[in-house]
Parts: structure tokens; C-alpha cells; sequence
DNA sequence: CGGCGTGTTCAGAA
DNA sequence: CTTCTGAACACGCC
């Protein structure tokens, strides 16, 4: 589930509840999700701190404590984070739960892809994030020109991380397919304002719902059903796979011999 | 049992 | 050298 927007929410989660008060205990449920930290060092470091206000890098959701640590959190496919007035309600998948202020925070993640680091707020937090591009909703037109001139095929080149941050294959689709852009088509070939105008319209629908299908109007909806069809012509979608990623929803495996495939314009 | 996946990473092929 | 593909990671759901 998570890309850009669904880490955005978990950001405001963390900033409307969790920012300011004492961090009361850190329980780790499941040790698979910690990197390089052991659970009794997380939570010496953590207890008697607050957190401060946490920010987002692409996929990333970044919150510094006070005394300099930084708790960093990647949600991988299947994380969310989660606020809990109590140790009521705590779900199977919950990994790491911080008791803070008057409720806790709970880091869920089904399948332990990704997880949570604990580090020094500078260098070492720079260098976790180093490799990681621009964020995709602070990454400015020009600079998205620049990164557009590659020889590579549309649809990976968006969803690199390395190359602008926050992109997943849900969002990238949408964001060609509004664009009426072959996802393979190089990446040169595609006029880059109007992708990047596609781009921050798909992104700030998303951040404003709050998570990643806003609305089920989206190409992820209709692809959903048997025979989803485009919302501009009606025409069945076909789809294929590009960058090793099919498309979401898809259900049967069909070639893609037909430009009008998922993303693909249709007149 | 086999296939799949809204995440990243890596080896090896084109 | 660059680009792309497939597998791997771990787990639950068809």
C-alpha cells in the first residue's frame, strides 16, 4: 500500500499524536524489523525522550527524538502506522508499539520487507537516504526535466527511487495513464511538464484522501474487475509487464502487443 | 501446492 | 557501460 501519500499520512498520524509528549516505553513485538539496533538499546535510547516533528523523504518517514537519535520507518508493501488509545486494539502484524502521550503508535507491517532503523540524527541518517532522489512532491520542474533525459523506459525510470522518490507502480500507472504515456516509452520521448503537471495533480489528490487509490475512479479501481475499462474511451484494458511490475489488479497475464495497455493513451 | 503482490536489492543477461 | 529481467526477501490470500 504504501507510497508517497500513504507515508504522508502516517506522518501527520506521528505529528498529530505523538510529537512533544514523554516516550513512555518502546515494546518490540517482532525483532525481524529492527536494523542494527537490538530491542534493549532501542528502548533505552527512546524511554525519557519526545519525539520531535517527524518529516518524509520519498517512501521514507523520518522522526528525530530528542538527545539526537532518529527513529527512521520504511513501510515496504505492506507496513502502515497506526495510533491506538491503548494497548487495546493491537493488531497481529503490529511490530514495534511506542507508548507515548496518552495512547501509542504502532508500527504494523505483514511482511517484515522493510522496517526501522534507529540513528544518530547527520551523517548517519544522510547516509541511509543517500541514493535517494528528490522527493516527487518538492522536486522542481526543471530538475524533473533534467532527470526525464534518459534513455530508459518511462515507467522504471518514475518508480526508481533513486531518481525521484515516492513513486510506486500504483501511482506511476496512474500518472502515465492520465498522461496518455506508453509506460515504455523512453523516458526522453515524454513531454516533461505535462508529466510532471500529471504528476503533482495525481500526488496531491492522493495526500489530501490520504492514502493511495483516492477514489475508486482511479485506473487501480477499474482494473480490479474482470474486464475494467478505460475511463476515457471504454475500451477493455489489456495489460502487460513493465520493469518486472505488473500492473495493480491484474489478474490474467496477457501480452502487451496493443498501445493500449495500461497507461497507454487511447484516442 | 502454485501464483501473486502498492516495497527494495542484487546478479546476470541483453 | 547502461538497461532490463527475474529472483529473493517474508507472509497471507486466493
Amino acid at each position: 500500500m504504501p507510497e508517497l501519500p500513504d507515508v504522508e499520512g502516517f506522518r501527520r498520524i506521528m505529528a498529530d499524536h505523538a510529537v512533544g509528549t514523554r516516550i513512555a516505553d518502546v515494546v518490540t513485538l517482532d525483532t525481524g524489523v529492527l536494523h542494527g539496533v537490538s530491542v534493549r538499546r532501542l528502548r533505552a535510547t527512546l524511554r525519557g525522550e519526545r519525539f520531535e516533528p517527524p518529516r518524509r523523504v520519498g517512501k521514507w518517514l523520518i522522526a528525530p527524538v530528542t538527545g539526537g537519535a532518529v527513529v527512521v520507518l520504511h513501510f515496504g508493501m505492506t507496513g502502515s502506522l497506526d495510533w491506538g488509545d491503548g494497548p487495546d486494539g493491537r493488531q497481529r502484524h503490529d511490530r514495534v508499539v511506542f507508548v507515548v502521550g496518552d495512547g501509542e503508535l504502532r508500527y504494523r507491517d505483514q511482511r517484515k520487507l522493510q522496517g526501522l532503523w534507529l540513528l544518530r540524527a547527520g551523517a548517519q541518517l544522510e547516509r541511509l537516504l543517500d541514493g535517494t532522489g528528490p522527493d516527487a512532491l518538492e522536486v522542481p520542474r526543471s530538475r524533473f526535466t533534467e532527470l526525464l533525459a534518459a534513455r530508459r523506459q518511462v515507467k522504471p525510470l518514475l518508480a526508481d527511487q533513486s531518481v525521484v522518490a515516492g513513486l510506486g507502480n500504483l501511482l506511476v500507472d496512474e500518472i502515465l495513464w492520465r498522461g496518455k504515456v506508453n509506460p515504455r516509452a523512453p523516458a526522453a520521448s515524454v513531454d516533461a511538464d505535462a508529466l510532471h503537471r500529471q504528476m503533482r495533480r495525481v500526488l496531491r489528490s492522493a495526500v489530501r484522501a490520504g492514502r493511495v487509490p483516492p477514489r475508486p475512479s482511479w485506473l487501480t479501481g477499474r482494473r480490479d474487475e474482470p474486464s475494467g475499462s478505460c475511463a476515457r474511451c471504454g475500451t477493455t484494458l489489456s495489460h502487460g509487464r513493465v520493469g518486472g511490475r505488473a500492473p495493480c489488479g491484474a489478474r490474467t497475464a496477457s501480452p502487451v502487443d496493443d498501445p493500449r495497455e495500461s497507461g497507454k493513451p487511447v484516442p
